[in-house]
This record gives C-alpha cells, structure tokens and sequence, in this order.
DNA sequence: ATCTGGATTTCGATG
DNA sequence: CATCGAAGTCCAGAT
C-alpha cells in the first residue's frame, strides 16, 4: 500500500540535513521542517522573531511556510515564486527564501531541528467550491424575479468608471438598477461600494436604483442605505445552491 | 542537543496511526500528515476535493490546515476553536474537525498515509512587525509637519457615526482635517472610505478637508479624489521606520 | 505589469 | 456577540 517513499530524519545532523533538502529543493518535494529557529522577514514590510519552535514547510512552487501552534495563519511567509536555499553556518542550518519584484528575503537560522521529512506530492484535483457570491449572480440570471417581480438582467459584471458591477439591470418601471450582492451581512464598505458605481452612473441614467443584495445588513449599514436611497434585498447565498426550496421568494 | 521527542511513523499502519492520534491530540501536540485523501467540507460555504496527496496539520489551538503542492494557502482548513477527532472507518482512517457559531464541519478520509510526525512546540515570542499602517501614525503624530506646514494632530482613531478616521486634526488656516492611512497604493475603495468619513462630518464643520496618505495612487483614484474635493499626500510606509531620512519632507 | 474586488478571508480591537 | 477595518493579506480575472 505504502509504495510512496518518504524521507524522513528523525534526528537530524546538520551535515546531512543541508544535503537532504537541497536534494529535496532539485526534486521539487514538499519538505517539511520541525525545529527551533529564529526569523528575520525584509521586504514590503520587515520583521523579527525570536527563538522558538515552528514548523517550516516548502513548496515546489516557490512558497514557504512558518507555523507556530496556533493560529491558523503562517507567522511569517514567502509567497509562490520565491526561491529557496539551505546553507550550513556555525554549525547551524539556514533557510533562505528570495523573491523579486517586490523584493523580498526571509532568513531563518536553526538552532536545532527534531524533523524532517520530505515528499513528492501528487495532486491534479481541483476543489469544487459552493455558496460563492458568483453563484449567487448564477441564480438571479436564472431567477431573476427572486429580486423583485418584473426585474430582468441586462449584464452581469457591467464595467464603470469606478469599478465592477455585479449585476445590471430593469425593474418593471423602466428603472434601471445596479445590483451589488454580498455572501455575509451586508457592511458600511459594501454601502460605500455601491454608493460609488451608483454615483458613477446617476449622470447616465435618470431613473437609476441601487440594490444591495444578502442574507442581512447591519444598523448603521440600513441607516447609510436609506441616506442615500439605496435598497436592501435579504438573499442568502445557501439559497443558491442547486435544488433549494424557494417558495419564499415566489410571491415576488 | 536533541532532547524533544518527535513521535514519527514513516510507514504508519491504520490501526497504529488511529492511537498515535488521539494521544497526540490530547497531549496537545502539532500533527503534521503526509496522506491521499478525500476532504468533504460543510460550514459557511461547502465544498468537495477528490483524490490526492495533501499534507494535513492539526494545531492544539483547534486549527487544522489542508496544504497542497502549490499555494500559501490551505486548500481546506478549519479556525482556531475547532475539535478534532479522528477514527478509523472501513479500514481507513478518517480525521474529522468541527466547530459551533457558526456549524462547520470538515472530514478528511485517508486512502493512504505516508508519514505522521507530532511534537509538542514550545513558543513563547511574539512577531516584532514595522512598517504598518499604525506606524506611519505614530511617525505623523510625532511628526506632524511631514503632512504639510502647521499641521496639527487632534485626534487619532476618531470614532464617526460612519467607521473610525486614523487620524483628525487641523492646518495652519484653522480648517479641519481627516487624514486616512494607507500603506499601500491608494485604491478606489480607499477614497470610497475617506469620502464616507468626510459626508459623516462635513455637516458638523463647514471647513473640513479630506487627506489619504500613501505611498502611490492609481490614476482612477486621483480623479476620484479631485472629484470629491480630496487630497492625496505622499508617504511611503519605509519612512516610518525609526532612524529614516526625512529630510525630503523637510521644505514642509 | 497594474487594477479590481472576493474570501469558508483571518485577525485584532472595541463596544 | 456584532461591528469595523487592516493585512507583508492571497488570489483570480481582466486590461
């Protein structure tokens, strides 16, 4: 079952360790790193870390990663693109991680490592992904009185001056109207966004409505709206997914 | 020098795997998982990735990563709070994670695992991090003159019916001024921003101006800001760092 | 290369 | 708990 060959050092000399991962770095493995280590970060912007133990993990495209025991994002990072080098000095393992444009270093110095391993990962899946704000866009193009009867779409991601609209289109008046939807309850910046492209268009059109669309808005975000004549429409973006009851929304 | 013990199984054995887990997980240590899994996730959005080799990470906060070949970003992952659980189903081990508020719940069903390593990590250093958007305030609050001549700081972090201004002070001709940091090239949403700060006071003080400070702006921006009576100020985040030259804005 | 906006954003601060 | 905005955000798509 286990045909996979992992390399794998559970005591790791420092003589043999900058050689397995240099092998590791030509091989385009993932290398994963246990050790003590202290981080210097120089780039868009800089930082330091003091000594301490992480785990530090390689990518064959270029990225690298440094975790501590908490969290859920690297305290310090190289982006895909980077490239990485290993080097033995004063006896200590060093990592270094280069990239231009922006230029960025990061240097991390082991005073002790407890594991490595490293492995030729296989991966072609892609993840399928549900509950987007596109998916959200999907549905009202198919159903487009779920916003209100007599609406229809014109265009989806309508270009202005100021930026993308998600959707455009009719009421049954004549108006047109710029959709802006949202996933998550619905923010002051998300009102300033359609305030912008509603702003950016009102010398176009004359009846011109602004509609932002999610599962629920805040106080302030309501009062922000109602300041500048904009519209609320409650939508959930489970709602979106295939095969969803939507019954509430049928006397629109 | 290598006193830590690194629990590690190179060719692990599902019924073996399955124990080293559960002690892991209770001992509180890092797991780290080299395996060919199957992920299923339901929570606030859903998703599905088919068949492949990933590297899996269970941190003792309640965070569990999903990292594949490529990216600085988790493939799947669960936040910091979550329970990790794990058994073995049909012959296959299977960790599963899951949080409340909101319901979430991820399941990783391992067809193969090539290398389990755990380690209790010991750190206690906190990130020393410059060249932050509070950094160019305290630069300015010290500095004021870098905005221009006679400028004074009144307030920073002043709280508005409408978000929070970074800083609100005065110039030289007694007109008052909301300053908005940016440590990158002004984008639209940014003057979107300052202008929503602006229309939250401008009925408060008749003379009232609106600056965003940073290091570049895009040209839609600029016209954004001249068309709404806004000013951009030059400053780049690097020259907020202790010891820089500031000689430059010195004519100020 | 830059610009634009979404994200299972995450994270910290604040009320 | 909700709100708000930064982030070395990352990332994809468009120009």
């Amino acid at each position: 079952m286990n045909m996979k060959k992992v390399v794998n050092i559970e005591n790791p000399l420092n003589e043999k360790t900058d050689e397995l991962i240099k092998k590791s770095l030509r091989k385009n493995r993932v290398i994963e790193i246990f050790g003590k280590c202290v981080i210097e970060y120089e780039g868009r912007a800089s930082s330091h870390l003091g000594l301490g133990d992480r785990l530090i993990l390689l990518k064959p495209d270029g990225t690298l990663l440094v975790h501590t025991k908490n969290q859920r994002e690297p305290v310090n990072w190289q982006p895909p693109g980077s490239r990485h080098y290993c080097k033995t000095k004063d006896q200590k393992l060093v990592v270094i991680s280069k990239r231009k444009s922006p230029e960025e270093k990061l240097v991390i110095e082991f005073f002790d490592v407890f594991s490595i391993s490293s492995l030729d990962l296989v991966d072609e899946e892609e993840l399928e992904l549900n509950r987007s704000e596109e998916e959200m866009g999907d549905l009202l193009v198919e159903k487009p009185w779920i916003i209100e009867k007599g609406f229809s779409v014109i265009k989806r991601e309508k270009e202005t001056e100021l930026g993308y609209i998600d959707l455009f289109g009719e009421d049954d008046r004549g108006n047109k109207v710029i959709i802006e939807l949202k996933r998550k309850r619905i923010s002051l910046s998300a009102v300033s966004q359609l305030k912008r492209y509603y702003d950016s268009l009102k010398n176009k059109y004359t009846n011109l409505r602004g509609l932002i669309v999610g599962p629920s808005v805040s106080e302030k975000s309501k009062n922000l709206l109602n300041e500048h004549g904009l519209e609320f429409v409650k939508l959930k973006p489970e709602a979106c997914e295939l095969g969803t009851d939507l019954t509430e929304y049928i006397d629109n």
